[in-house]
DNA sequence: TCAAGTACTGACTATATTGTCAGGTACCCA
DNA sequence: TGGGTACCTGACAATATAGTCAGTACTTGA
């Protein structure tokens, strides 16, 4: 989203990690259902692609809010969890992705 | 950003409607410094282009978000105001920006 | 031997979002 | 007559983000 470094203020901040098109999803999944493997999480996020899947885990990775664990195993095996700052953000959006549910229907309706 | 409807989850939908590059700043300004001009909006979000600025807030607008008054002046004036709805939405990002505001420092660093 | 599952990578393309720039109306002030 | 303020609009270009598609290595099961 090309965000102006520094920051406005926290919200900018926080939309800048949050703000990909999957990654939200991903956090909710990750802290709903526990750790996950790829494959799994590709299967439970409609319509995602593996490359932006991928794309997307490595940037939660390297922002620290998400965990990777590779089992050195053939048919490979890796994990992914949420890491205890990635838990802080989750909490963080709760409110959020209330509110999201909340006025689902209105969004949709108004939201071209 | 091209994003999946119906939402996946709240989190999804809410994101969508905030995930503009200014538009979580232009709702934190109005919020915390209560109606502002056009001029003023411009000025306080230093970066913001007028041709931005004004797309945004009228998706604002539309999403029932932000209330627009125009004044029939001349010079023209117009004041843009959190509507209550609007108002509902920046109480679920708070936690949101305070998250932000607190991890500030390590989002600037990790995030490239 | 061939297909399928596993977790990817990389080249290339498409779409979405943002930015640049010029202009537009109406008035005031010098 | 020429700026300055105020709130925009629209054409076009640039950038950012996302998607498509082919291909990797290894192994199990038919």
């Amino acid at each position: 989203m090309a965000r102006n470094r520094p920051y406005t203020c926290g919200l900018d901040a926080a939309i800048d990690v949050v703000g990909g098109k999957w990654k939200a999803t991903v956090l909710w999944m990750l802290e709903d259902q526990g750790p996950l493997r790829f494959g799994e999480l590709r299967r439970r996020i409609p319509g995602v692609t593996e490359k932006m899947l991928v794309q997307h885990l490595r940037e939660l990775e390297s922002d620290g809010l998400v965990h990777r664990e590779a089992y050195h195993q053939v048919p490979p095996k890796v994990e992914y969890s949420l890491t205890d700052y990635g838990r802080t953000l989750e909490l963080a959006l709760r409110p959020l992705g209330d509110w999201g549910h909340a006025n689902m229907a209105r969004i949709e309706a108004t939201h071209a």
